[in-house]
RNA sequence: GCCCGAGUGGUGGAAUGGUAGACACGGAGGACUUAAAAUCCUCUCCACGAAAGUGGGUGUGGGUUCGAGUCCCACUUCGGGCACCA
């Protein structure tokens, strides 16, 4: 084949790519196959998606065309290898910056959504990308949200059975009901109550629409908003900014508050185990894993019940001890309260107890409370403050005592006081802590700003695993004071250092029998070092226990320690005996050398932290009990259990993660489709009833009173109809699974075609979706796969995350900085397959990079490159077909791993040596079709040129050939001692011996050798060889 | 504070424990041209050296190994996530 003319020497990309791109439409050489039709040879399946843009005003940008690339090269490559590909886009089209501009021009935001959704078309069709647009999906359009409003319905009639750990119909629960009562049911609810089927029976309606609400996976609640009081309305987050004095709105600087109201909620917390386990099943990045882990944040813990009394006639003083051992309630009980604690075994260490202040004990034990007056007015003050700015001045925790009440361990039956505090979530748990200051620092930090006891119950142990216990070598314990000395004048700590071993330790001394710490300090101190003008400051908390090896004394040791902590007074010494003068050197050392790091004794950093803070620190680790009753000396891990047995409480799991807030009090979002009937019960519509349809508003400004602008709909309110909208996330959640069946008007995608889908095999979006769209998406699918409406539990199979591209500035790119890149600019200087090469080569698919105006050049030379070698003459050659063959395999294994960057560049290694040594037709065709996925415009026309049939991208992809990728000779390096001193040239399969004599015979080896003795050689056949000497 | 991830030339980056810096940008020199652009060729980690070469070199310090950018420990800087979750 010879090209049939003379290329123009100036490849001119405007033509080549529009020609293609109308080609490749005409012909729908993108088009996917659909199963439904075509029974006969059913391809395999290989779902490649993107992210679908939400399309703002603002265009796109360089930056956001680098996923679909990827994607795109992938379902290429896919494509070519023979699969049916389903490669889609479209658009999140419902969303606030079109309410915005509606708000601005009060304007319908649909027409303007319309124009933004073609002008994103268009943007992205230029880059040409092999997107099937016969399946576009735009979350707006009616015949779209019918479904999304069909799935709300199928929430709002579902419950979740903790039994069968799925969810099941409301109709089932009620047949439950019906039957036995709630006592039988296990399921997700906040509800406490329990009724029998006998009760159930005789319930209003309307007292079983309530009950029932507290079971729907859809279902109504109080929930807190953003409120601002001088604009009348709800803000969404992303509404607000920070300000002097906490939250204000965006517009206008209003502040904002925290307010419960009604509020349509997803039951997603439902789903946790499962949105936890099932990121086992998938290969996703390990990085969104793990936010989607910490965000959804499990624990387990002990739920503990605390018998509140009333105090006695003293009110208990945050400064008295709790009284121990109390033969006789003081008073009479008020009820109890539940805690939940990740440590339970810490029970005994409880010296009061913690109420967040909108627990609703609180207003019960009005009456209870002799101060009450001062504890209304600090709750008042309390909820002014926005729950960000209670986190986030974080440092300062405050609360108040509820006096006139007491709380009553279980474990040992100690009064204990009753506290409300700021740093306790209502949220969270049961609302309620049992605080254990020794070793939570919270409690902490709270007990130590109030004033409050703390009692240590844990021991930290520490095995030393430099020195563990050797098997067959005697256990000796013994009970030890460590003094701590710091010197005031000089600024130094006293240590000792052992000149055999150079250990340095501080001063340790045996106690024996009952001997006061401090005295048996005192004694060591004089012994060893010979200071005896010593001021004992305080003990340094509690002792520790630790367990290791001597060496020099070939003992196994547990060792429990007493740190005491001493000033030096003055200088005055005594002479010390000449053993320990000659064993041990005494020094003066500064706090940088006072360091965990430096000294032999492994708890050291326990005492350090102590010694930090003049009220010493909690210890948070675990370890073995102490002052715990019979529980002494059991494990942590041990009393855990054991303690929650002991006090009846409950073993239970607690997650992070809570209900997701469904509604907007917005216009531009998929109605909620519930009509609120006079009667008061809620009629969730038929399915023939839908799309209920967005009504045409006069006013988008909202209502102001918090309202949607739907509630000045006249005839909408009169229909009773729910006026929140739904949230953005709502569409998004699941518009993967209508591109498999976007036409479908009887359901939201037939089973066929879900059953022949499944799921998305390539996932590709910005990792900051994380927490949103990729935890909701994966929820709904859970749901829909509970009810038999998907066939698999999870919807993406693989995810990867594109990085961003910065500036060329190397800050983000946008408006203000002035940075931004266009990439319609970019096409249109450079062609659409320089963008797309450049933007695959410019460095790792995940990894932020900066844009590079200049860099781009080599992508449109390289382009040119091979423009230009397909006129030229073309001779066979070998060592172009060996490195195409190599090429072949690379980029074939680049695509698959998303490694484009290492792809593109072996494409442009594989070109220089083809214009190096001349190639043949049949070799620089094959080429083409590996370059096909990046530069799909430029790769056609030449395959074109060169008489290739259809289209380069229906074509087979090519294999390699094993036998091109073995060499004959291969060159490897020869070290001496670690340092590449010789190159050596020798056949690829020489055995080791003959690759062995070759290096040593090389001459520069033998002027390094002479007079050296070679230890040994080791011979890596094809990659080095390492030669010893003395 | 906790949990991830990353530190390699002037720049973006490459490198299954095996000759660090592939590929590309930029830079220097040269060819072609009346000239410029484009294109092509040569060089381009640093220091010393005319060169051959010698020495150093992947954030810092230590370790494992015949051999470490890569593995282990500690530190440090930067980026991301969470942040009073008991």
């Amino acid at each position: 084949m010879k090209p049939k003319q003379a290329k123009p020497a100036h490849y001119d990309h405007a033509k080549v790519e529009k020609k293609w791109q109308k080609a490749w439409e005409e012909k729908g050489t993108y088009k996917t196959e659909d199963p439904t039709k075509n029974n006969k040879k059913q391809k395999k399946k290989m779902y490649v998606l993107d992210m679908f843009p939400y399309p703002s005003g603002a265009g796109l940008h360089v930056g956001h065309p680098r996923g679909y690339i990827g994607s795109d090269v992938y379902a290429r490559m896919k494509r070519m290898n023979g699969f049916n590909v389903l490669h889609p886009m479209g658009f999140d089209s419902f969303g606030l910056p079109a309410e915005q501009y509606a708000i601005a021009t009060g304007k319908h935001p649909g027409p303007f959504t319309d124009s933004l959704v073609k002008q994103y078309k268009k943007q992205l069709e230029i880059i040409g990308f092999s997107y099937d647009w016969s399946r576009e999906v735009d979350t707006h359009r009616p015949e779209y949200y019918k479904w999304t409003q069909w799935i709300f319905l199928q929430l709002y009639d579902a419950w979740y059975d903790k039994k069968k750990n799925k969810a099941r119909t409301i109709a089932e629960l009620i047949a439950l009901f019906e039957k036995s009562g709630n006592r039988s049911v296990d399921a997700v609810t906040d509800i406490e109550e329990t009724f029998s089927a006998k009760e159930w029976r005789t319930f209003s309606q309307l007292e079983k629409q309530e009950i029932l609400m507290h079971y729907r996976l859809a279902y109504e609640g109080f929930g807190e908003v953003n409120w601002s009081e001088d604009l009348g309305t709800v803000l969404a987050n992303d509404e607000i900014v920070d300000g002097p004095n906490g939250p204000v709105s965006e517009r206008g600087g209003f502040p904002v508050i925290k307010k419960a109201m009604r509020q349509w909620f997803m039951r997603i917390t439902a789903y946790a185990d499962r949105l936890l386990e099932g990121l086992e099943d998938i290969n996703w990045p390990n990085n969104i894993k793990e936010i989607q882990r910490n965000w959804i944040g499990r624990s387990e813990g002990s739920e503990i019940e605390f018998q509140l009394v009333a105090a006695p006639k003293e009110p208990l003083a945050g400064q008295t001890p709790p009284t121990p051992h109390p033969k006789v309630l003081s008073s009479s009980p008020l009820g109890s309260v539940g805690v939940f604690t990740t440590r339970p075994d810490t029970l005994f260490g409880v010296t009061y107890i913690v109420l967040a202040p909108e627990h609703a004990l609180v207003e019960d034990l009005k009456n209870a409370i002799t101060n009450w007056s001062e504890v209304e007015k600090y709750i008042k003050d309390i909820s002014k403050k926005d729950e960000a700015e209670r986190t986030s001045a974080e440092k300062v925790k405050t609360g108040i005592q509820l006096k006139g009440i007491t709380a009553i361990n279980p474990a040992n039956g100690e009064e204990v006081p009753v506290w409300i505090a700021d740093y306790v979530l209502a949220g969270y748990g049961t609302g309620a802590v049992m605080a254990v200051p020794a070793h939570d620092e919270r409690d902490f930090a709270f007990a130590t700003k109030y004033k409050l006891p703390i009692k240590e119950v844990i021991r930290p142990v520490i095995i030393d695993d430099k020195n563990p216990h050797q098997k067959g070598k005697p256990l000796v314990s013994r009970n030890v004071v460590h003094a701590l000395v710091f010197d005031p004048k000089q600024k130094k700590y006293l240590i000792i250092r052992n000149k055999k071993f150079g250990w340095d330790t501080t001063i340790i001394g045996g106690i024996e029998g009952d001997e006061n710490p401090v005295d048996a300090a005192l004694r060591e101190l004089r012994e060893e070092t010979g200071y005896i003008d010593l001021t004992f400051k305080r003990l340094l908390g509690g002792t520790t226990k630790a367990a290791y090896y001597t060496k020099h004394k070939g003992e196994n040791r547990i060792a429990v320690a007493q740190p005491v902590y001493f000033e030096l007074a003055s200088d005055k010494r005594v002479a010390i005996g000449n053993d320990e003068d000659e064993a041990n050197e005494i020094l003066w050392v500064s706090a940088k050398d006072f360091v965990p790091e430096k000294m032999v004794n492994s708890e050291f950093a326990i005492w350090l932290a102590r010694l930090s803070n003049e009220h010493g620190a909690a210890y948070t680790g675990e370890g073995e009990l102490i002052n715990s009753d019979d529980f002494n000396e059991l494990s942590s891990e041990e009393a855990k259990k054991a303690i929650t047995v002991f006090v009846k409480g409950k073993i239970v799991t607690k997650y992070r993660m809570r209900d997701a807030i469904f509604a907007r009090q917005r216009y531009w979002g998929e109605p909620i489709p519930l009509r609120h009937q006079t009667n008061g019960l809620i009629a969730p519509l038929k399915e023939k009833e839908l799309p209920l349809e967005l009504p045409n508003v006069k006013s988008y400004q909202p209502a102001g009173t918090g309202e949607s602008p739907l509630a000045s709909v006249k005839s909408w309110v009169k229909e009773g109809y729910e006026t929140n909208t739904m949230p953005g996330w709502a569409g998004s959640s699941w518009y993967f699974l209508r591109y498999m069946d976007p036409a479908n008007a009887k359901a939201f995608a037939g089973e066929k075609a879900l059953n022949y889908w499944k799921d998305v095999d390539m996932y590709v979006g910005g990792a900051e979706h994380a927490t949103g769209h990729l935890l909701y998406s994966r929820f709904w699918h859970k749901f829909l796969f509970d009810m038999g409406y998907v066939p698999t539990k999870e919807p993406f199979k693989t995810l990867k995350n594109q990085g961003l591209i910065g500036g060329a500035d190397g800050r983000k790119m946008s408006k203000r900085w002035g940075n931004v890149i266009n990439p319609d600019d970019v096409v249109k200087t450079y062609g659409a397959d320089s963008l797309r090469v450049f933007e695959m080569f410019l460095g790792p698919f995940e990894s932020h990079l900066p844009w590079s105006t200049e860099g781009i050049i080599g992508s449109r030379r390289f382009i040119e490159r091979v423009w230009r070698l397909a006129t030229s003459v073309r001779i066979a050659n070998e060592g172009s077909t060996r490195i195409l063959h190599k090429t072949i395999k690379k980029v074939t294994d680049d695509i698959e791993n998303f490694a484009f960057n290492t792809a593109v560049s072996s494409l442009m290694i594989c070109l220089n040596e083809f214009e190096k040594s001349g190639v043949s037709e049949k070799d620089f065709v094959i080429f083409l079709q590996l370059l096909a996925p990046f530069a799909p415009h430029v790769a056609d026309e030449l395959w074109n040129e060169l008489g290739g049939k259809g289209s380069i991208h229906t074509s087979a992809w090519p294999k390699h050939n094993p036998k091109y990728l073995v060499e004959k000779e291969v060159s490897i390096g020869v070290q001496i001692n670690g340092k590449v001193r010789g190159e050596l040239t020798i056949a690829a399969d020489a055995d080791q011996k003959s690759i062995e004599s070759a290096a040593l015979a090389l001459p520069r080896i033998q002027e390094y050798l002479a007079g050296k003795t070679v230890k040994k050689v080791i011979v890596i056949p094809a990659k080095i060889v390492s030669i010893v000497v003395e």
